[in-house]
DNA sequence: CTTGTTTGTGTTAGCGCTAACATGAATACA
DNA sequence: TGTATTCATGTTAGCGCTAACACAAACAAG
């Protein structure tokens, strides 16, 4: 009760019955006064360290540590209008495509003290426009979406965060046009067309492509149509198939199946994802078809999957992490060196082939 | 150059050699001059429409759609101390198990609005409280880690929040103590006991133990101590062996390939997660041994691949969305009634036994 | 010694928003 | 018809921090 400490707390007694808010936590006011210096002084230490004295700096230290000071970071943005925030949205975190290449963007990152503010769009452009919208709100340093489609809208604040400086990044993606935003990526139909071309040199001639199921992958989309036309040129029948979107590895099976019962498998299938390839394999293994005399199989990302069964199957392999790991040394150099012109395509990360033992024809 | 709308601007041109700041963008101000009200109306309008005439709302949301108004999220939570910030802190985003849990959680979250600060730890305590000192300073709605063990200063940092009225969870793991925290997950202790019981089941009795080779993992690790300390009072014989952390699958299969080697099979092996018992399973097949009659194999998770290969791979299913799923309903739970006591362990979300083809013993 | 030029710290004035209170008009009640 | 009670909007004062400038002390150059 005659607790001294409390007493300097009751010194406003009669101004107190105003206003009041405060949050409760210690600021730099508790941490200045503790030091005996101003809140600038104290700033400056934590953010400009080589500008106070030794000796200031080290009774700073102490009373930082003795009050256990956590900086506001809403006060420091709204104060200086710089965050540390970067900014990425993603079709969908479930995907260990994007787990990896988040992964590879927090590695990249992470020395630098930036935060992740993370969204998911379930592949849907109108909720990706939300997500930019709500994460723009928090002026982060950089924005970094997937794919190169988005809304008009969208596209809007894009650019207006660009032109604030704010590095926009467009990953997985990559357009033949000379682009907007900085992509990190690769052009999708011309994967596709790998991936025909590949079959085609192995002798295949009767094909088909098993897609992906989930309507708002455009890149999925880009890749398909990249098989089917060069399917066209190179004069190859090419039938198309849509897999259930359910379990990835149970819609391969499935698809191999139906195939087998209707006496209808092709020289080679190609599949949108290594998991249908992986489910395929598995069941036509099961049911006796020999792999690659009867059947090749081809699948796309060179997941771990692939190089374990049916002694690997031929896949396109895909810079996962990389890409997420490039795009966060691309927001670093941004960050470093503000001149920087955002146009160049420096980054372009192709796929690329990887031959196993599905795609051998005798 | 004569453009009238420049004119407004010059109006302080005398005053104007003062200070300066300003980002650009359009705030409140303009909104509300637009609509011809003051700030607060529009600040109500977009946070308490209810209490706004249906003219004004009006008014004010065409005036929001015109200037293209972003609210600046600092500035919002500077006044109010309130974000719609949830901040998640776990291992490792591209382990698939977490990037699940991450899903669960935003698609539980994302209805109302609400934002995800992701950090990731590399399974390391004190990275870990870097992370959760860096998330508090945006004042989150809600402070979910992961697992049960932090540094003191961590745990500190906890406490506080959750003194101040932030839900603090922490996932994948379950204490049998009385927790200080809202907890959702299971106790690894005991499951590593359940597959043991398993495996004695089914009449193995001269066992191996594949342990995980990451360090910080310490749920892993209580698993592994789990499985060990029921073995003993089961008075089987268990051999364990660290995987190397390379790529799980190749591990798996390393590890069968020497014992094959060492002719030192025994009648049962189980593994610290699917990933390893597959390539255990694949290597073991390829080489000959007949599954599950020489050798019987469990792992752990429940991943896909673990139901596709081998006929079934037994394992024990553990529900990695539903715990982000849940940890979602508990944040919302405590920020709709704040009276709700955090102690209450309701959220005990069990693993259960899936016993396939691996483990049947003829 | 002037006169510049650092160098370290302090002072002032907001950043854009919202809590809390104030006010005036409309409605309710006796 | 006066007073109490909504209701809709306005006014005021910060939230905790930092940009920009101010200023005194220490040092340099002539």
């Amino acid at each position: 009760m005659t607790n001294p400490e409390k007493s300097s707390v009751s010194l406003g007694h009669a101004s107190e019955a105003k206003k009041r808010k405060t949050h409760g936590r210690t600021t730099l006011v508790d941490v200045a006064r503790h030091a005996g210096v101003t809140t600038m002084t104290v700033s400056r230490t934590l953010r400009e360290p080589h500008r106070v004295t030794a000796e200031t700096a080290e009774r700073v230290n102490a009373a930082l540590k003795h009050t256990g000071y956590a900086p506001n970071k809403s006060a420091g943005l709204l104060a200086s209008g710089r965050s540390r925030i970067v900014a990425a949205i993603i079709p969908n975190i479930a995907n260990s495509i994007f787990a990896e290449t988040i992964q590879g963007l927090t590695d990249a990152l992470q020395a630098d003290g930036y935060e992740l503010l993370l969204a998911a769009t379930g592949y849907s452009m109108a909720r990706e426009e939300d997500q930019i919208r709500a994460v723009l709100g928090w002026a982060p340093s950089a924005l970094i979406v997937t794919g190169r489609h988005h809304t008009e809208a969208a596209l809007a604040m894009m650019r207006r965060a660009s032109l604030d400086g704010v590095p926009v990044i467009e990953m997985w993606d990559q357009s033949t046009r000379a682009a907007e935003f900085i992509q990190v990526g690769f052009n999708h139909g011309k994967a596709g067309k790998t991936m025909l071309d590949h079959l085609v040199a192995c002798g295949y001639r009767d094909l088909v492509y098993v897609g992906s199921g989930v309507v708002g992958d455009l890149r999925a989309r880009e890749r398909q149509e990249g098989f089917l036309a060069a399917s066209r040129k190179a004069h190859c029948q090419v039938r198309l198939i849509t897999a259930t979107a359910e379990e990835p590895m149970v819609a391969g099976r499935k698809v191999v199946q139906q195939l087998i019962g209707q006496s209808a498998l092709p020289q080679a299938m190609a599949f949108s994802n290594d998991y249908f390839a992986a489910g395929a394999c598995l069941q036509a293994v099961e049911q006796g078809i020999v792999i690659p005399g009867q059947l090749g199989i081809m699948g796309f990302g060179d997941m771990t999957i692939a190089g374990q069964l049916a002694g690997g199957i031929s896949t396109l392999a895909v810079p996962r992490f990389g890409i997420g790991f490039r795009a966060g040394e691309c927001v670093l150099a941004q960050m470093r060196q503000e001149n920087k012109a955002p146009g160049l395509n420096a980054n372009l990360l192709e796929p690329h082939l990887v031959a196993r033992q599905t795609t051998r024809m005798t």
